[in-house]
DNA sequence: CTAAAACCTCAAGTAAACTTCAAGTCAAGG
DNA sequence: CCTTGACTTGAAGTTTACTTGAGGTTTTAG
């Protein structure tokens, strides 16, 4: 496999990607993919000449970058969700067992937040209730991540 | 009720709630009260001195904000979610009824993604299969949203 | 009546997540 | 070899969603 040219054909599962190639099959701007880059999301090999040649497993991760931008999940929840996916080496399938426990803690979490706030506005809302005391929506404790301070518990009134 | 001092005492329903008093109920800033009404996600009455007194039922409104913003949702669609939910009266429970159905609408949108991607990290990755090709994870045609392109159909090949 | 706390506006600043641009280099086909 | 399209970098610009600050006014408690 020697240098980083693309000598095996693209059908091949050892052919490396271009950044165009990358952003084709990802939907994902090149400049984006350099963007991530920066941060240490992705990784590159180069090419005698300084081009990026990705190799074929980063279009997974790419894929799930994607996904969480798709869910509103920031680009620093994701780095720590690659934590101990290797960017160096292909992830074997321990590797990516390990992630995508990760994830499907935080998909769940989020899914969660959802389906409660389904059931609240069924509830809540959807009566047409006016009095909100009860109200989770009003109140939820368990906020979505720490984005910030979340609404606060309302004592006891009325709306 | 004439004029927009607070002679109501607080437990009244008709007590107006000052900017101060939203912020703290609500867990958002008095900075960003008065961003979303710039936008005109929200509104108040003013007294006579120019200062914000908020009608109670607009805690609802800035809640569901709130909650969209746990969600990653922007606000150009909570925008279009309250679109017919009126800004300048008491909304009546058809108002209600009518945007917690636009509400619902796009939280199951978002659920069903959630749990499209949850079998998929189960079927996809958990399992350490490297052959993609039908891999939904890749080619999620169907958005959250008009965000952006979003990834691609890849075509025939294995990763 | 007075002083402190809360509020006002407008302008500018910040952070995340990119995109765009300029000026140049690399790779592939003919 | 040469041209054309794809790629490189670094710097600056954009959008969203706010926050911060300055300088002033209003409200409320004593």
């Amino acid at each position: 496999m020697g240098d980083l040219q693309q000598q095996d054909d693209a059908q091949s599962p050892y052919a490396l990607l271009t950044i165009g190639e990358m952003s084709r099959r990802t939907g994902i701007a090149a400049s984006a993919l350099r963007f991530y880059e920066r941060l240490g999301l992705i990784a590159s090999a180069r090419t005698a000449g300084n081009q990026r040649r990705y190799p074929r497993h980063m279009l997974r991760r790419v894929s799930l970058i994607a996904v969480a931008k798709r869910l509103g999940i920031p680009l620093t929840d994701v780095q720590e969700a690659f934590t101990e996916l290797p960017l160096d080496r292909m992830p074997s399938q321990e590797d990516w067992q390990r992630a995508s426990q990760r994830w499907k803690r935080t998909l769940e979490e989020r899914r969660r937040a959802i389906e409660r706030l389904e059931q609240e506005l069924t509830g809540c809302i959807g009566c047409g209730c006016l009095s909100m005391d009860a109200c989770a929506l009003l109140n939820p404790e368990d906020s979505l991540g720490s984005t910030g301070a979340g609404p606060r518990r309302l004592e006891d009134d009325a709306i």
